[in-house]
DNA sequence: AATTTCAGCGTACAAGTGTAAGCTAAATGT
DNA sequence: ACATTTAGCTTACACTTGTACGCTGAAATT
């Protein structure tokens, strides 16, 4: 039998339903301000106006999506970092996870990477946001690990997470077989700002 | 007096006319996706119907767009690079000239990045090869110049045009008194890349 | 001088959009 | 038990879009 819903469960489940409809209809060929409406209510299974019964209008959908898009990707690192043993390279197991998570969750990588130069002012200070928080977290992480100052590791930190990025986007529009060879140049170039900070480090 | 026009001539007029109108409507909200024919012609001055005349559509004028801004970057590096002279810092000039160019064509630079990661596979596969021929031209300058192995010089290379182009797109979005800021920052973050693989090159 | 070409225009239409207004029925509150 | 609230629906309307079709007048060709 099934359970009954209170009224509360009920609309808290249409709200996730839109959710995941959004995501679903963000593919590599939409973006937030190219999706409709009624496409979205359409995915979802409900009537283009009940949509507003959950949502101010797609904005405000948008702004939730990026919300979520960035609190897995801050979770999930976090988590890649608690993996990460004394022997073990911190940059290999970081950048696996991470290409591991965007072929499994393309759209959701997606929104992050189209709205940071989207057409939205709002949007894309809100990725900017997140990103920064993404920042934040790596940096705090090296400057314990590196025993480097914050500067140094603010900077440090940014330029990887740029790369990494970077790569990522590659990494949509590849095909399969050449995502461990994007993920290899990333891991090299990864290197390439670490060494070079601890040489920055040592002598100024 | 003004000059007799050729039909040709007079052709040729218009199809500028149409390019700069559309680059002056690619602006801080819209894309080449959300952009319409009709406010294209209505800026460039002619009727919707007649644009027809000197492009297919929207995605064929989109391309024209995309192969300009991408040969205005590299020529604009070309000369930043012949300016560069045996005391003075590659680096700093680049950025330097690089920041500039962005500030004052915002929408040139923007057509590059929005479309890297828009919502048309066609574009961003266009910009992508633009990017690549930017960072060739870089990565040959660099194996010149450094005395590395090609192999490094291409990692070097890319990693820091990801860096530069991310700097880019903070700086389009930014207040002009944080330009500045923004450049000192990517001229670090450049520096330890080249750092990097300096100590990666003597020691393996 | 006669003919052909063609850049640009006006009209027209079907398709898709956001959203306002008002209804219904079921869950909740009293 | 009755009254209220509200998630979701249907209908409706005013807009914007891309583009098909046919015309015009001037430039180019013959």
């Amino acid at each position: 039998m099934t359970i009954k819903k209170t009224r509360e469960q009920q609309k808290q489940e249409t709200r996730q339903n839109i959710i995941n409809a959004a995501f679903s209809c963000l593919d590599a060929e939409k973006s937030l301000s190219s999706i409709s409406l009624r496409e979205i209510a359409r995915v979802a299974g409900i009537a283009p106006t009940s949509f507003y019964r959950h949502f101010k209008d797609v904005n405000d959908l948008g702004m939730t999506l990026v919300d979520e898009a960035g609190l897995m990707l801050r979770q999930l690192m976090r988590s890649a970092r608690r993996r990460i043993t004394a022997d073990s390279n911190a940059i290999d197991i970081s950048v696996d996870t991470l290409m591991e998570f965007i072929s499994e969750n393309k759209n959701v990588f997606r929104v992050l990477l189209r709205e940071h130069t989207g057409t939205s002012a709002e949007f894309r200070s809100a990725v900017q946001r997140e990103i920064q928080h993404f920042i934040k977290e790596l940096s705090d992480y090296i400057m314990h690990r590196q025993q480097i100052s914050q500067q140094l590791a603010d900077l440090q930190s940014e330029a990887m997470v740029m790369i990494v990025f970077s790569a990522g986007a590659q990494a949509l529009d590849a095909q399969p077989n050449q995502q461990l060879v994007i993920a290899e140049k990333v891991k090299y170039q990864l290197m390439f700002v670490q060494l070079g900070v601890k040489q920055f480090k040592t002598k100024p």
